[in-house]
DNA sequence: ATTTCCATTTTGTGTAGACTTTAAACTTTT
DNA sequence: AAAAGTTTAAAGTCTACACAAAATGGAAAT
């Protein structure tokens, strides 16, 4: 058969299927009717059906399991995605003009709390990289980094004074996971220094390890500017 | 033809593309073969290989237009998912035992601030709440919500002593949209009285405002105890 | 009553093929 | 040249069907 103008698309059910549960014709917790019987309701095929249940789930509205069924979620376990937008970028789409400042970068013996984070071994070495990135003239992140040298060797002849290290890292070495997380913290002094704040004062920061195949690559902390707040919306 | 146990499947597919992308074999920016040809490599159906780059694409990791083919993105532009549990799940994830208490709950005047952000008309009323989550007997956060009479008239009839507000919203309105926010605040002397920490001290704070078909519903800060931290792992 | 095992149901994924939509690339006209 | 129209390659989506895999719910065995 083929796909006339008034097909029901994968779209259309993903959009009756919210309806309903919007409109609490399917409560939480209600099981869904299978998907042969959906796709007879919508008269499509049972693929067309299975495409749109399927993203949904993805999408945290719907649970599936094989053989119990599709029921809707109770709690819309709805996930926020934070794209994790490159410093550059980030200050580019504010309208401002990016500019990257290297504060310092040496090799050293990782410290010891760096190595419990990492499990790394005791004497491992790292690269500490610490840097500024500003919009125009204004601080806008500063940011301190360990590299684990035995993962990049090329590290130690990498020029920091000239790109960031984390675009260094991006075009240099890939990575297979990473772990970020976002807090509060207080401006210690040299924060508060490089950030232009008072010290004591919240600081927006962020977290980031990264690993190669399990292989720790980079630990970095990201302090941002006074008023930054990370926005999403769905 | 049958599916043999020997078939490439949609899974293998994105696996040997992210592994050639991640060699350097695939340079960023670099077309990549059409779904027909690829199906001839990896014997399978084109369909497959639509599902693996497809989902690639939304993944991030690759860019594909429609007659201009599939190019590897030269900014994995990596999103981070956060899951925003309900507070509940959070404290009894952690192994505590979730607790929660009313503060105050008061029908007033939209403040000012309030209709700016929620593009309310000037004398609307709202449902003022604030209440406290526990983990056990430490206070774990401190909520401070408003929620717009007009678009949820129920709520005056709420008993936010018996329930959340949050865990109320959820079960009786829908949602459609969400902006949700994370920034780092410092405590004025009534959050610092609720969270048990010195005033002036970082604080961890989540701002939500939710709309159900562009009526605004509810506009909740969300104050976090001492060293909490949102993290991710992808 | 409890455990083990099995049939059955429901989702998961694949094949094969066709039509649709988009937009890049080319051609013609102005 | 620049604009407008045309061709065409690539992804997007659907049909129709088949077999696979998981897990539930009940039957059988302990």
């Amino acid at each position: 058969m083929t796909q006339s103008n008034e097909t029901t698309s994968y779209r259309d059910i993903k959009e009756t299927v919210l309806a309903r549960i919007r409109s609490g014709e399917w409560q939480p917790d209600s099981l869904l009717p299978n998907e042969q019987d959906l796709a007879v309701e919508f008269s499509c095929t049972r693929t067309t059906v299975n495409r749109a249940m399927r993203e949904l789930a993805d999408e945290g509205f719907l649970e599936r399991r094989r053989k119990a069924g599709t029921r809707v979620l109770s709690a819309p376990q709805r996930q926020a995605r934070f794209t994790i937008p490159k410093v550059r970028d980030e200050v580019e789409a504010l309208g401002g003009i990016y500019r990257y400042a290297l504060v310092s970068s040496v090799a050293e013996r990782a410290p010891e709390w760096l190595c419990a984070r990492l499990a790394l071994k005791p004497d491992q070495r790292v690269m500490h990289v610490r840097c500024m990135h500003f919009n125009g003239n204004t601080p806008f992140q500063y940011e301190d980094r360990w590299i684990v040298i035995d993962s990049v060797p090329q590290v130690v002849n990498a020029d920091f004074a000239s790109i960031g290290p984390n675009e260094w890292l991006i075009q240099t070495v890939p990575f297979t996971n990473v772990e970020l997380s976002f807090l509060a913290s207080r401006a210690d002094d040299s924060v508060a220094a490089f950030l232009d704040l008072p010290i004591g004062e919240p600081v927006f920061t962020g977290e980031r390890i990264t690993w190669l195949e399990g292989e720790p690559v980079t630990f970095a902390k990201m302090y941002f500017a006074a008023g930054y707040r990370m926005t999403t919306q769905f």
